[in-house]
DNA sequence: CTTGTTAGTAATTGGCCACTAACTTTGATG
DNA sequence: CATCAAAGTTAGTGGCCAATTACTAACAAG
């Protein structure tokens, strides 16, 4: 196998081991494990544990944003919106790329206290890339953006508190009987 | 000083170090510095570090649930819903508390996939309090009581990455030169 | 065959951190 | 003043974990 397909799935279980368990308190191990390789040769790929973190944030962030782009692909307005909002049920069932998001959230506060503003400024801007792309395609007001975002954070947090969908605190969301 | 009044104030830094830096980024001896008291004797006080993040915690629910509920104390519908609205913008002012939710949705999903379903279980419960008293108190529908709860999340998010207010991401909250 | 490169491992290290044990200080009360 | 408890400290310990070093195995090209 290449360095660039190791570094590959290196990426991939980064992100399974850091959206459930966080920075801090997932060990390298565990992603070597995972990807089925010596601790050590981790660090032969990556220069640190923290360019792991980073390589896993970026990838999620690139996921979704492409997940909101190719199911609203050739729409636009009130279509656009709709098909957007079906393509963030899907992330619903794909725990790694919601966790990893929240896991984004806290980190970046977590640099940020530490001092380093480095890692805030990357995450702020991919967050406004993906924002910008989202509501442009959709041609969303201010408004509209608030509204779509808004949901798409509610989600995120009854998901990780690991509220079934059953709970009546999903009742305004309609999403009775869709698959969730 | 007793013993009650100590754990007190450990409870208070614990909430503002596990805020910032999450479970596993604290150590028992940031929280002794900010008490001024050593590290071993926070053991005396609680049994675990486990414990001291419960506390903090429950703490934190209690708090935010208590300002919601004295903001809109003698209100009723729309009047009670606005007045939570006004207490929820307190509350981005205060990192701590705001962050340490973040933290409870994390660390609840941390903790379930390391096989402790105890935690998800006193989170959830905490959540559906603060849920059913704010709905209740403000008579919302389910729709409402997304919308409330979706803002206050992304709220969350955009302060948690460190979006500030000239950001064009809070355009559609109408915050402009409401002095947040 | 030998020279070099690329993919990988085994062994180790140095530092940190939760938690314990054993001891000291403070102050109220009979 | 003696005593007793409650508040607090100093000095460890054992385990874990990121990162380094030094090695091996496979293989391609001249």
């Amino acid at each position: 196998m290449t360095a660039e397909e190791r570094r590959e799935s290196v990426i991939r279980a980064s992100m399974i081991e850091f959206a459930e368990r966080g920075y801090n308190g997932t060990t390298t191990q565990s992603i070597a494990d995972r990807v089925g390789v010596s601790q050590p040769y981790l660090f032969r790929l990556f220069p640190s544990k923290r360019a792991l973190f980073e390589a896993a944030a970026r990838r999620c962030m690139d996921d979704v944003r492409e997940a909101f782009l190719s199911a609203s692909e050739g729409l636009a307005g009130e279509e656009a919106r709709e098909a957007m909002g079906i393509a963030y049920m899907d992330l619903i069932n794909d725990r790694s790329r919601l966790m990893m998001q929240m896991q984004m959230y806290v980190s970046t506060a977590a640099a940020e206290a530490a001092g380093d503003s480095e890692v805030g400024r990357a995450v702020r801007a991919m967050w406004e890339e993906l924002w910008d792309a989202v509501t442009e395609r959709a041609s969303m007001t201010p408004e509209q953006a608030k509204d779509f975002f808004s949901q798409g954070m509610l989600i995120n947090a009854l998901v990780a508190m690991g509220f079934p969908m059953e709970s009546h605190l999903w009742q305004g969301f309609g999403f009775e009987g869709k698959g969730c």
